[in-house]
DNA sequence: ATAGTTATCTACAACATTGTCAACAACAGG
DNA sequence: CCTGTTGTTGACAATGTTGTAGATAACTAT
């Protein structure tokens, strides 16, 4: 006779939040097809009609994963942004910062991946003007007497060019897939020194 | 009684290159999840054991395609920085020719890809190193007589970056998945200063 | 022509994956 | 204690995909 498990009961929330955690790993391991129903299933410790009883279909847990990683990332961005003192010298410190964090959570890979695949919240999703904003009104004030003031175009390239350039070597150097040559940490700190010097100068 | 369509017999190389086409076709528009033997032989005109008949198995599939876009690729890049005259200004513009071929053909998409799934010739395939040591090659040349020779990590990145930002954005560009305010062409000009700029400079 | 090679086909097997359904059980409120 | 809600489950259906096997036919060489 088979020896029953006693059969656990959490909240709808904890659930959803228990297989999202489970679904997300395995995006960020695999991709969006290395999301199966029942290994996400048995990842969390229940079967997979548990998985689509919670999030409709697979498409549905796809989505609610989506949305809650770009909600998080976009806090987390903003934190980060909102908390630096607003100097110049620090930008490049707190790109760095933040695209660590994406590299460490498997969130760069996440994303590069879903932008590959078509999903509507990809990088896009992930909206730099704000961003760029923000440091392009730091850079006004830093110039105020000065003869020419900066151009948006300019500030808001001196952020992408980071960004993108981040956002793959966080997905790639997270898998090993660089040239073992290659230094990271001395590229980011070129990085910083070649953005940091662009706006400076006039 | 069944209309008998009259076979076609390809050679083995004409066959195989067929299906490496459509296959990587797949490959660039959905990624490796999208290259399903049925799909791959129906666009061909073939039933699908005649792919699995040519490349053994849907792994082997991808190996053959993976070793001929990155040979490809590989030439296509030797081939555009041997062809341009030897001076600092044509860097950027060769950097630029490369990715948007790579663009135009997908490709950017497909490595992208591969480096994410962990498919060993993904992005890792694509050495820098030769072409950061013509580069570098050519800057040393240039500051004969000057104070400082130019270190050769410092040219490394200055082309790393512009080959990791513009395969990214290359990728992306091509699906549409970017604000659609940006313009890629004004932020590659723009880049192509900012890396000729800074490689000028002592 | 004739025979050998092999590219190609149809049919089938094996397996994985998504989704459905009815039943069970854990917990909350009466 | 009883009852309703719902998180959870096992069994099953439907479909898609890789891979195998034997037969067929197109091309080549003699």
């Amino acid at each position: 006779m088979p020896a029953r498990t006693p059969r656990k009961r959490r909240s709808s929330l904890e659930a959803r939040a228990a297989i999202l955690d489970a679904a997300e790993k395995r995006l960020v391991d695999a991709g969006p097809g290395g999301i199966r129903l029942q290994d996400v299933a048995a990842d969390v410790g229940v079967s997979h009609p548990t998985v689509l009883h919670h999030f409709g279909s697979r498409e549905g847990l796809i989505n609610a994963l989506v949305e809650r990683a770009l909600q998080d990332t976009q806090a987390q961005v903003m934190a980060a942004v909102q908390a630096a003192p607003a100097r110049t010298d620090t930008i490049a410190a707190i790109l760095d910062a933040v695209f660590a964090q994406m590299k460490q959570s498997g969130r760069a890979r996440a994303f590069l991946w879903l932008a590959l695949s078509g999903f509507a919240g990809g990088v896009s999703g992930l909206n730099l003007y704000p961003l760029a904003e923000f440091v392009h009104a730091m850079r006004v004030e830093r110039r105020k007497g000065r003869k020419k003031p900066p151009v948006f175009d300019d500030t808001y390239f001196s952020v992408l060019l980071p960004a993108l350039s981040l956002l793959t070597l966080a997905a790639l150097e997270q898998k090993g897939r660089l040239d073992p040559r290659f230094d990271g940490a001395k590229f980011r700190v070129w990085l910083a020194e070649l953005i940091h010097s662009h706006l400076e100068r006039d």
